[in-house]
DNA sequence: GGCTGCGAGACTCG
DNA sequence: TCACGAGTCTCGCAGCC
């Protein structure tokens, strides 16, 4: 491999004349990873027989080789096919350097890697040690040391370009080996751009507003720090916060310490704490507080206190570090870290916002708003994961339930409590349906979130008779109703269990696969769950990539998804095409893919998030 | 005595 | 042994200087 360190735009130029290829591969070096902050150090590139790297530091020449590296991207042959590790991020430094117009087909390594085994981590040492056998680990301070135009460092800079070159060579053959080949090129590399965008923009935070709740929520938290410790008579001082004025509790006890509300529970308060922890020990989580709600004026405050000290803690107080200089929070999405084929969003995790809480409304999520002259639009499957359930098992009596509006929780309760209900009572058009389900609200809500839903999630007796406190005989007849009423279910469950006992893995519509070598009872639940999950995963890309390019087609909406939570999308839109753009993500998300029955979307439009779901 | 790392437990979301 | 997938925070303890 020939290797060259690069600082003129003379050299560049020379260096990428002499190209014969038509695909190369790319890495960015910058000073942070942060779209707002961060500056292009270099870039690398490498054609599979040579590599070089180029600098641009504080270098005279930038502005020339970032312009004709922008050229090339749109116009260059040897650039027709772009290969990355981590994409999402080579393509946001990109864009900000001015190359905004990448055309190229992408290819992203850390991407193929996920999808061929989604076991193993996808760092680029990582995959060049155990894929490609490379034993070199030259970090940048060793190199640096070496002079940045000796050949260690020159080494070090360009080795990731290669390392990425020759992992395409390698996963471009098992993507096709493995069929994942239309999920890598149609759903992934096409998302990767959603990606990007989500990277560069971000989402707008009302810091004034945050500051009040946290304020008021502080407040709380002090005054029920007290008030819990009167109730059960335990001693404290009281000490002046310095920033507040405010009096604090100095105490021994720590409210927020299980062990120790375990101790005042049983011994102070005399009350039985059933529910247990992983390890076996007593647990004092939300389970426990429930059930004991209303037996002591201490529990009820404490379920209030621990609602206000996860918001605070959660998220009132850190938010604030999160904020870049425009106001706005750019989360770091990963599509390489669930093994089911979600995203997942960390620092700040902007798909665990709190939802408004009865008990203890401070409405977080109007925190998260849209810039001035612009609206957010919500829009959300309904009923997604039943939908995938009844696309992948075919189920008759599921099918004639959506195509004619029948109340699924509904027959199921019906069945499993035997209420009774004439079956033409169960579909919407019906008169009589709406009363019905009100006057059987409690049984409904209790089917749905305690045997429906589990089942998808592979429940067993157990685990329903928990939830319910009722014997696992009666648990069991529950499951046995719904599969009954759907027999299309169980087979399903049947198909997707014998398929991965034969294989060890399981694959979902979309193609995407889950390994699992150990088959144990857990491994069958994750098997079937991840073909609704993973199916429901790759729905919200080709969805997000719909109504990206309706954004594209129209940049006078100045359209832009700002946040991806599974089922969810988020844009923000121009107030003055609010209803055109609605439109679009609506036809956007229900022309993601063809299902047997049609995909639905609830939408909702405001100037914050709460206000528009 | 103070710092750091780590597992357990709890809580947020879909 | 017992319900799928994530990320983040605090407590309490072990180990270290």
């Amino acid at each position: 491999m020939i290797k060259s360190y690069i600082t003129t735009y003379q050299d560049f130029r020379d260096w990428v004349t002499s190209l014969t290829v038509d695909k190369l591969s790319l890495d960015t070096e910058t000073t942070d990873l942060n779209y707002f902050k961060l500056r292009m150090r270099g870039f690398s590139l490498c054609d599979g027989k040579k590599a070089c790297y180029v600098n641009v530091w504080e270098n005279k020449d930038r502005e020339l080789i970032l312009g004709y590296l922008n050229y090339c991207l749109k116009h260059h042959k040897s650039f027709q096919k772009l290969v990355m590790h981590n994409a999402p991020f080579d393509l946001k430094v990109l864009h900000k350097e001015g190359c905004t117009e990448v055309t190229s087909q992408i290819f992203c390594t850390k991407t193929a890697a996920h999808l061929i085994n989604e076991n193993i981590p996808t760092g680029l040492k990582y995959l060049a040690e155990h894929i490609l056998q490379v034993s070199d680990t030259l970090t940048y301070e060793q190199a640096e040391r070496y002079g940045y135009n000796s050949p260690k460092f020159i080494e070090y800079a360009t080795n990731d370009a290669i390392w990425t070159w020759q992992l395409h060579e390698y996963f471009n053959r098992v993507l096709y080996q493995q069929k994942l080949d239309k999920l890598f090129y149609d759903i992934e590399m096409p998302f990767q751009f959603v990606l990007m965008d989500l990277a560069i923009h971000g989402v707008q935070i009302d810091g004034k507003e945050i500051d009040r709740l946290d304020k008021i929520v502080s407040k709380d938290i002090s005054d029920m720090e007290f008030q819990l410790r009167d109730i059960v008579g335990i001693k404290y001082q009281t000490q002046g916060n310095l920033f507040t004025e405010e009096m604090e509790v100095l105490s021994g006890t720590n409210m927020r310490s299980s062990p120790q509300l375990v101790d005042i529970i049983q011994n102070r308060l005399g009350l039985v704490i059933e529910e247990k922890t992983d390890k076996g020990n007593p647990s004092v989580g939300k389970a426990t507080l429930l059930r004991l709600k209303g037996q002591h004026e201490f529990i009820d405050l404490l379920r209030k206190y621990k609602t206000a000290v996860k918001l605070s803690n959660g998220f009132l107080k850190p938010f604030p570090n999160f904020y870049d200089a425009d106001g706005r929070v750019r989360t770091s999405f990963h599509n390489g870290v669930a093994v089911t084929g979600r995203l997942s969003s960390s620092k700040p995790n902007l798909q665990q916002l709190p939802k408004l809480n009865k008990e203890y409304p401070i409405d977080f999520r109007a925190t998260i708003i849209a810039p001035e002259g612009k609206s957010l639009i919500v829009a959300d499957y309904g009923g997604q994961e039943l939908r995938v359930l009844t696309q992948i098992t075919k189920d008759k009596g599921l099918i004639d339930a959506f195509q004619n509006d029948k109340d699924i929780h509904l027959e199921t309760t019906n069945k499993s409590f035997d209420l009774g209900i004439p079956d033409e009572c169960l579909y919407s058009r019906h008169p009589d349906h709406e009363k019905i389900k009100k006057e059987n609200k409690a049984d409904r809500d209790k089917t749905k979130n305690c045997v429906v839903f589990p089942i998808i999630y592979g429940t067993t007796a157990y685990g329903v008779s928990q939830s319910l406190a009722v014997s696992e005989e009666v648990a069991q007849g529950y499951i046995d109703d719904f599969l009954d009423l759907y027999p299309g279910v169980r087979e399903g469950i049947e198909r997707c269990s014998a398929y991965l006992k034969t294989h060890k893995y399981v694959y979902t519509l979309s193609g995407r696969r889950r390994r699992l070598y150990d088959l144990t009872p857990k491994a069958f639940r994750q098997a079937f769950n991840f073909l609704i999950q993973g199916y429901s995963a790759d729905m919200i890309r080709l969805a997000a990539t719909n109504v990206r390019n309706a954004g594209l087609a129209h940049p006078e909406w100045d359209m832009k998804i700002v946040l991806i939570v599974h089922d969810e999308i988020v844009v923000e839109v121009n107030d003055e095409y609010i209803e055109e753009a609605k439109a679009a993500v609506k036809e956007g998300m229900e022309s993601a893919v063809e299902m047997v029955i049609p995909l639905t979307t609830e939408i909702g439009v405001g100037k914050k998030y709460s206000e528009a779901k």
